[in-house]
DNA sequence: CGCGACGTTGATTTGCCTCAACGATTGTGG
DNA sequence: CCACAATCGTTGAGGCAAATCAACGTCGCG
């Protein structure tokens, strides 16, 4: 079961990087296995967050909620082979404002920053490969905020589908609607009007 | 002439990292200073991007152009102590898709991919300070994302005013208003009810 | 079975855009 | 140095895409 779990790891790893199976059983020792269950709360707002954690299974999305107006906004969901945490927090040291939530029971494999920071020295391989995943989460932010300003809600549906293929059935309406910023009436209309012109 | 603009580099370094004078004189001779011309371009689409940029005097703004609608947007300014570049195409070696344009006559010190690598072999300090420097890049577009999303025009005006401190008077309003991702009339509007409120 | 959560649809409202006109400022060539 | 054009910011009128508000059907769970 564990071990399968791991070898997700290994293999994600290996898509940016060459470990040796030596190398990744120093790896293993670092980070830890964790369950959670359906709506549980990986990361709660207000938390000093030291924790990123990787989906060995499962389903997450993160996102800040707003207590006044009660709405929230996706900022992104994690699903196999994503890595999900409030980066701000964690990055900067400070209370979390985002939280993580489990859209399906999941197995998280999680590592702290100061363990990051041990294992990098026995793995250096491992510094770049984080380097790399931190490199392609700004570009993909970058782009975000580009097509938010320059693509129709429609276009922004149809690049959600692309950053994550499959995870529709997967998650709430009124979830992705919050994702692209928009309200689940709205999305519903889109995918109506697309239905229909598709044939 | 030359060495207040190193100067401000070795200052701007010194505010993440602690660089002895010896080790700044290496970082010296990998930095190349470089003169532009008001609405020079620094980078121009279709460019393949081995350069980053910092600013040692003079202001410069990265922006997405849409020739079709004949339109921009714009990603981000950068005065004093920032750095500029079409940071897609840097970190994927793609053709730029950006362009970076000088809003004022600007003096730029610059550095190519391979010799900032080569640069962090001689002077590990500044591999830290690069990844802090892509850390806070990364939480920024987090936040922006975040504030698009939940901010009214005019709240996000006023996060502009906070990011970009004494920016206003530098750039052109339609060009703030391209950041804020609304037309140059919502934005002298937002101006003109602001004004009123005030007293 | 019955309740609550969710998605859909319709009616209405609204914030921002588009289009158009008009000063103010800047820069340029005669 | 002035005249003129171009650029930019502002203001008003009208339109549109998406939000809001409300009602209803469906699904899943206790």
């Amino acid at each position: 079961m564990a071990a399968l779990h791991y070898t997700l790891l290994f293999q994600h790893f290996n898509r940016y990087t060459a470990l040796s199976v030596e190398e990744f059983e120093i790896c293993k020792r670092y980070f830890k296995e964790e369950e959670f269950r359906l709506h549980d709360l990986v990361v709660k707002a207000g938390q000093t967050i030291y924790t990123q954690y990787f989906v060995a299974q499962g389903c997450l999305r993160t996102f800040f909620k707003d207590e006044q107006r009660d709405r929230d906004f996706t900022v992104q969901f994690a699903v196999e082979e994503w890595w999900a945490s409030d980066f701000m927090a964690y990055y900067n040291n400070q209370p979390a404002t985002l939280q993580v939530e489990c859209l399906e029971p999941s197995i998280l494999l999680s590592i702290e920053k100061k363990q990051l920071a041990l294992l990098q020295k026995e793995v250096p391989a491992l510094e770049t490969f984080f380097l790399r995943k931190l490199e392609n989460a700004f570009v993909a932010f970058q782009k975000r905020i580009l097509s938010n300003m320059k693509d129709t809600a429609e276009e922004r549906y149809e690049e959600f589908l692309r950053q994550y293929p499959n995870i529709e059935p997967r998650v709430k309406n009124f979830q992705i609607a919050s994702y692209l910023g928009i309200t689940p009436e709205s999305l519903s209309r889109i995918r109506k009007a697309r239905a229909q012109s598709q044939n």
